[in-house]
DNA sequence: GATATAAAACCT
DNA sequence: GGTTTTATATCA
């Protein structure tokens, strides 16, 4: 037993502040300090609920008490708490917050202030605590002794309820007799039942049941795939993997059985996917095929629901783990397989809050576990492809369709000289017979709302946001014109606001308009849209999904939304309104983006009986991205983009890192780029990296909820002057504490 | 992120 | 002179 005179230990806090903060532990709570439990802390004038890292020795200052220890078990081990830290130090963001976006949201307590008044009518401020969901208990009734022969009316038939059924819930019980506690308290006084209260789980599956089916045949690409998965598993060693599938290839059972060799060795697997709203068969699939207990995590479920599959997983309860990017987060021991399906999808990208790439993370939580990764697509990454090429994941190809479904016939339609028409004649006509001959049609616009942008015919006064410079949408529904990026929005004008000159046009489509011209040109036809406009809420997607499974709308138009996830097998048309939209955007991933994007749209074309066919209307159709892309030829695809890559010095020729500065402040955030940058300069120099420092650059967008964000982009041959760039930037670098700074960084391959 | 304090801007 | 808004500093 150490003979310490005073015990401190060191907590992280979940504020947007560097390091970490001591406290002093009250004797009684010494044997309770475990590194992982949360623990209650004064922090300035507050209680926050921080984080136990671990114990510290001697500090001098004089330093606060630990109030109190919120846990009776750590929330995270030694394993996780490398995970996070490694996190922190890779986007720079205080470990405190990586903690908290890593644990169930909810369960933390903090302090607030309620304004209340006392008996004499006087105003005073009261402090509460706030927060932390506990764990949902119930009460359990059981029959013990029947013989009470006075028992009648409702107790009576509670008691013969139990006789029969067995144990009952409060809430099966209330179910059945309606609000009952009065009897079931005097059922229990009297001793005739007795009552458990016992820890439950708001299982948002429990209402289904899932039949069983066995491991599907695999064919020889599958087989091979299978093959090298199961010998990497067998290692017990980190093996990343690049599973390249085409549309139909079967790359879900390839999972399933690589995961079915994984439980066998006793581990557990984790399965991450873009949106989960959007593959509810994929989870029945896997209920389907295992009898282990299986977790699903994602944004549709509620904090409690969230917070008992974590406890689930946390005891062992489930050994796979179904979920979008925060998944990846699940505490699973044993981790022995990591699936990231559809790597390629930009909401892999946490955006807000803490920054992470849940594709990269996985790579990285797959070396500290020991375990096969795999990356699987039909698309990837340029990045993941090429690394691959490189040697640095093992690449497993499945070049074939599993049932020899015919590709769709697919078209470019050459769209210039045609006087911005929403449709030239081939699509109309295309549609026209389509409609007669009873198929479904996709419309495809990477565009919502009705007009991009409104100008004066006098002045030439384009409307924009005033926070982000870019041009304000016009959404009909709503009658006003709304930024994209930050959600600020306008009533639409009559008159130009500089010069009130009232000849104002609306140029540029998007999905509300071209609904809107489909309807005039097929007046007979059940037309429906779809896109972030018509899909808020809860729900909102699986509506239209069935309207189109159903078969009641023809025609549906949407943003990209509608080539992800689901499968239309009555779909035997699909066009493309225009491919420019997604092709002309400022970003160097503009090329790929669309590539994947059309080959996404093509593959939802003719999957029933049917050959599907597919028009995509452009104004570049030499561009190589979508002549690939149309011939389904991958590797054309490739290697130009490759080409391109590398004559502009853009991944994966090079690695990018943005830093963002922000702050509340602007004089600040400016002054906090140009020190930063000015750092990274002479850092760079000193250090001879060759390191290129663009910035401080406005991001494009200036300010966003209150804060001014400013860029500095380093762009950098090797990974690791990257690395060594940004280490020594967090060592010397002291910033205001209203500054924030977060790090962007491209996909990983370092590993 | 919340809170306290200081400085600047606004009000009548 | 008084009040509201904005900027800055601190939290163990």
């Amino acid at each position: 037993m150490p003979t310490l005179s005073r015990h401190i230990v060191e907590v992280a806090i979940p504020l947007p502040l560097q390091g970490s903060f001591h406290y002093l532990v009250p004797q009684h709570l010494w044997p309770l300090v475990v590194p992982g439990k949360r623990v209650l802390v004064p922090f300035g004038k507050r209680k926050v609920t921080g984080y136990l890292l671990g114990s510290s020795d001697n500090h001098q200052n004089e330093l606060k008490e630990v109030i109190e220890i919120l846990d009776e078990a750590p929330l995270f081990n030694a394993d996780e708490l490398e995970f996070y830290c490694w996190i922190a130090n890779y986007y720079l963001h205080p470990l405190g917050e990586v903690i908290k976006m890593a644990l169930p949201a909810g369960i933390n307590l903090v302090s607030k202030t309620r304004l209340e008044t006392d008996e004499d009518g006087v105003p005073v401020v009261t402090e509460f605590l706030a927060g932390g969901k506990h764990v949902r208990t119930e009460k359990f009734y059981r029959l013990r002794f029947d013989g009470e022969e006075k028992v009648r009316g409702k107790g009576r038939e509670i008691l013969d309820h139990l006789r029969s059924e067995g144990e009952c819930s409060a809430s099966q019980l209330r179910e059945r007799f309606g609000s009952c506690s009065e009897v079931l308290n005097r059922l229990v006084k009297i001793a005739a039942v007795t009552v458990e209260e016992r820890e439950v789980y708001r299982d948002p599956f429990h209402h289904e049941s899932f039949g069983k089916d066995a491991p599907l045949p695999l064919n020889a690409e599958q087989e091979k795939a299978f093959g090298a998965l199961h010998a990497a598993l067998e290692t017990g060693k980190f093996a990343p993997f690049l599973l390249h599938g085409v549309t139909g290839s079967g790359k879900t059972e390839v999972y399933l059985q690589t995961i079915a060799a994984t439980l066998a060795e006793g581990k557990t697997a984790l399965v991450l996917v873009p949106e989960i709203a959007l593959t509810p068969q994929l989870v029945g699939r896997f209920k389907r095929r295992f009898d282990c207990g299986i977790a699903v995590l994602h944004s549709g479920l509620s904090d409690g629901e969230r917070y008992d599959e974590w406890r689930r997983i946390r005891r062992g309860e489930a050994s796979i783990v179904i979920g979008a990017r925060s998944a990846l987060f699940a505490p699973l021991e044993r981790v022995g397989v990591i699936v990231v399906d559809e790597e390629h999808e930009a909401s892999y990208k946490q955006s807000e809050g803490v920054r992470y790439n849940a594709r990269d993370l996985a790579l990285v939580r797959g070396k500290l576990a020991g375990a096969v990764v795999i990356l699987g697509s039909a698309t990837p990454l340029i990045t993941t492809l090429y690394a691959a090429r490189e040697g640095r994941l093992g690449y497993l190809r499945l070049a074939n369709r599993v049932r020899e479904l015919p590709m769709p016939e697919t078209t470019l339609l050459d769209a210039r000289g045609q006087k911005g028409a929403t449709f030239l004649e081939p699509l109309v006509e295309a549609m026209r017979a389509n409609l007669e001959g009873g198929g479904q049609t996709l419309l495809f616009l990477n565009r919502r709302g009705f007009a991009t942008y409104l100008v004066c015919q006098d002045c030439g006064h384009v409307l924009r946001c005033p926070n982000c410079e870019v041009t304000l949408t016009y959404h009909r529904s709503r009658g006003r014109h709304v930024c994209h990026y930050c959600d600020f929005t306008l009533p639409a004008p009559t008159l130009c606001p500089k010069c009130q000159g009232p000849e104002i046009t609306l140029l540029g489509r998007g999905t509300e308009r071209v609904e809107e011209e489909v309807k005039e040109l097929f007046p007979e036809a059940s037309v429906a849209r779809m896109d972030r406009d018509t899909t808020r809420g809860k729900g909102g997607h699986a509506r239209v999904l069935k309207g189109v499974e159903d078969g009641s709308i023809d025609i549906l138009i949407g943003t990209q939304m509608i080539a992800k996830g689901h499968d239309f097998p009555g779909v035997t048309l699909v066009g493309v309104v225009s491919a420019d939209a997604s092709l002309n955007l400022p970003d160097f991933r503009s090329a790929e983006r669309t590539f994947q994007l059309v080959t996404q749209v093509i593959g939802r074309a003719g999957r029933g009986d049917r050959a599907g066919r597919v028009l995509v209307q452009t104004l570049a159709p030499e561009h190589y991205a979508l002549t690939a892309a149309v011939a389904h030829d991958y590797d054309a695809f490739y290697e130009q983009e490759i080409v391109y890559r590398r004559d502009v010095g853009y991944p994966p020729f090079t690695h990018l890192v943005a830093l963002t500065i922000s702050s509340t402040s602007h004089t600040q955030a400016e002054k906090a780029s140009e020190d930063a940058a000015e750092l990274l300069r002479r850092i760079k120099r000193d250090c001879q990296l060759r390191v290129e420092v663009l910035g401080p650059v406005t991001a494009p967008l200036g300010k966003v909820r209150g804060r001014f964000r400013w860029q500095i982009l380093l762009k950098g041959k090797e990974r690791m002057e990257l690395h060594r760039i940004l280490f020594h930037f967090r060592a010397v670098y002291t910033h205001p504490s209203t500054v924030r700074l977060v790090a962007d960084v491209d996909p990983v391959e370092m590993l």
